[in-house]
DNA sequence: AGTAATAATCGAAACGTTTCGATTTAGTAT
DNA sequence: ATACTAAATCGAAACGTTTCGATTATTACT
């Protein structure tokens, strides 16, 4: 392989002197310059990040750690946190599973956006007392060295209960994601909240786990029970679309009719069910775009504030009036 | 930043002794061992990757390129790579877009595994010419630092043919991905073989792209042309899939009915859509495993044969009998 | 007990950069 | 021409590991 020894030999000059050449400063002619890069150029030299990474202890790597690939869900989001890196010199490591939690200790990356429940934040705020930087983006955590880009579920989920009211539904289902997932809890939080400020509705909840087989769970539970028209908010649309096929293939209900209800996430999918899913949309591109910028301000030092991404109301034939 | 240096310093052993301990070499002794084990916890050590990739000459990440992050098609992909590697000690560096075609040059990672058209077949023989490890899945390239595991689009596509031939039909459209894609080439290829073999066919060509609007610009063309059933076969579902929304939205045509439709990836959206879509199915994430092991074997110095990923025919009613 | 063989530990070089302080070269003013 | 200043280049140390060859400690054998 070839480095920037040969280079200097091949230029006749020193290798502090292709260094600072190739690394643009001005302390170098512009002779020397033009030749050092042209034999750089000639001989293929590309440096050694994992040299340059020690020596100048980083790494211009970020990481993404998610709980896992599978999904449509963050196509849009990595695109967003790509685009934003890209053109700041930064180059992206998208990660999953167990070797995600290495990539930190061992200064693979100088910072990382989390979206990743398997990270405990015990973990996370030993990290940032290391120095590492951190934007998370599905949890509150209060350190100097952590920021957050958080949804605004709560308005999320008062855009989706209102919904449903003003058309007059009066017994709602709420089908909530795993116990320790920070978006529904917030989400079933303020659920609970508009449910008590209506005395008149009939309310229960049904714990799904933000994938398929929870929504049919769900599904089977409702139909089980199913007396009079419901409406169901389902907590994501991962859910909402389990759901949606188990109802429409096991039982003689109707999503629409029968059956109102409205998801969250607006997920590529839900624009190809029949009759088309009520949703909650925001934009996954904008959130990874935000999160990344505001990790690279806080790797190049400077404040951050924390910030939310607003939320919209989808209306779809999966919600009628009662 | 603790190093080995505070951990030798503390144990009162030399650096030398902390990294052969570190390592599990059978030169120190086990009592040794053990204490160095404990300071080196209590000191929350851990060994700096660039450090150790600097020495080593390897850094133990393999890279996958993908075009985009967007869609849900490389979940699985992904998924599949990731849990092959994660027992044999690599990470995985997911890459798109210009960062990474730096990766392999600066030494960031080891190996990588290519489903991206944006390189070039020159840029990745050069890579291999300089000792990189690559599995492509989207190419056919023979250099020795190159294994290809490629997915059997010639059998997918004449199953594809065989159905809509079985089902009576003999007006086909086929719409074809972007000009330079291998696995558009491949199946066109396959489909004309089938068209020439059958003289009594009326078949024509549409250009899409590989994409949704591509779809619906071939189910303008169709519809406008329209004058008796026609078979359609997409050569990706995603085509299929807007095409098929052009035609429900905007024409009274019916898919299954006047229009036959039969598309290639099995993508998660072919079973929401009514009717099911017809489509060519094989494992992902099979085919993400394989191209690991594949990469793995390459980097261990084990020799390794070309591999192929089989597909079967999902069948669905955007299918009838003439 | 003394020596030979073996086991355990150590010191130092090397991997490929960056960067500080020192040195050489060129430029300017007398 | 000479001295002085500024500009350009250089040498060497440092980043944190791994690993070779050398050194020291231990064990086994006569």
């Amino acid at each position: 392989m070839v480095s920037i020894k040969d280079v200097a030999k091949k230029a006749g000059v020193s290798i502090s002197t292709v260094s600072y050449a190739l690394n643009g400063s001005d302390k170098v002619t512009d002779k020397t310059t033009a030749k050092i890069m042209a034999i750089a150029n000639e001989l293929n030299y590309v440096p050694n990040a994992a040299a340059r990474s020690l020596k100048r202890q980083q790494t211009r790597n970020v990481g993404i750690f998610l709980t896992d690939f599978g999904g449509n869900f963050y196509g849009d989001l990595l695109q967003g946190v790509k685009e934003d890196l890209k053109q700041k010199g930064y180059a992206l490591v998208v990660c999953s599973g167990t070797q995600s939690h290495r990539m930190l200790p061992e200064r693979m990356i100088d910072g990382a956006i989390i979206l990743d429940e398997t990270f405990s934040n015990e973990e996370l705020l030993k990290h940032a007392d290391r120095g590492h930087k951190l934007v998370v983006l599905d949890r509150e955590l209060n350190h100097p060295n952590i920021n957050q880009v958080l949804l605004d579920n709560k308005a999320g989920a008062a855009l989706a209960m209102e919904y449903l009211l003003e058309q007059g539904h009066d017994k709602i289902y709420a089908v909530s994601g795993p116990p320790g997932s920070y978006d529904s809890m917030r989400r079933l939080h303020a659920v609970r909240t508009i449910v008590e400020r209506n005395k008149h509705l009939e309310y229960s909840e049904i714990a799904g786990d933000f994938d398929k087989p929870g929504g049919e769970a769900a599904a089977k539970q409702i139909a089980e029970e199913y007396a009079r028209p419901v409406a169901v908010f389902c907590l994501n649309d991962e859910m909402a679309i389990g759901l949606y096929n188990y109802i429409t293939t096991n039982t003689s209900l109707v999503i629409g009719e029968h059956i109102h209800l409205v998801g969250f996430d607006n997920i590529e999918l839900t624009r190809y069910v029949q009759p088309r899913l009520a949703t909650i949309d925001y934009s996954m591109r904008k959130w990874g775009a935000l999160a990344s910028e505001q990790l690279l301000k806080m790797l190049s030092g400077e404040p951050v504030d924390h910030e939310r991404i607003y939320v919209s109301l989808v209306k779809g034939a999966s919600v009628n009036p009662l």
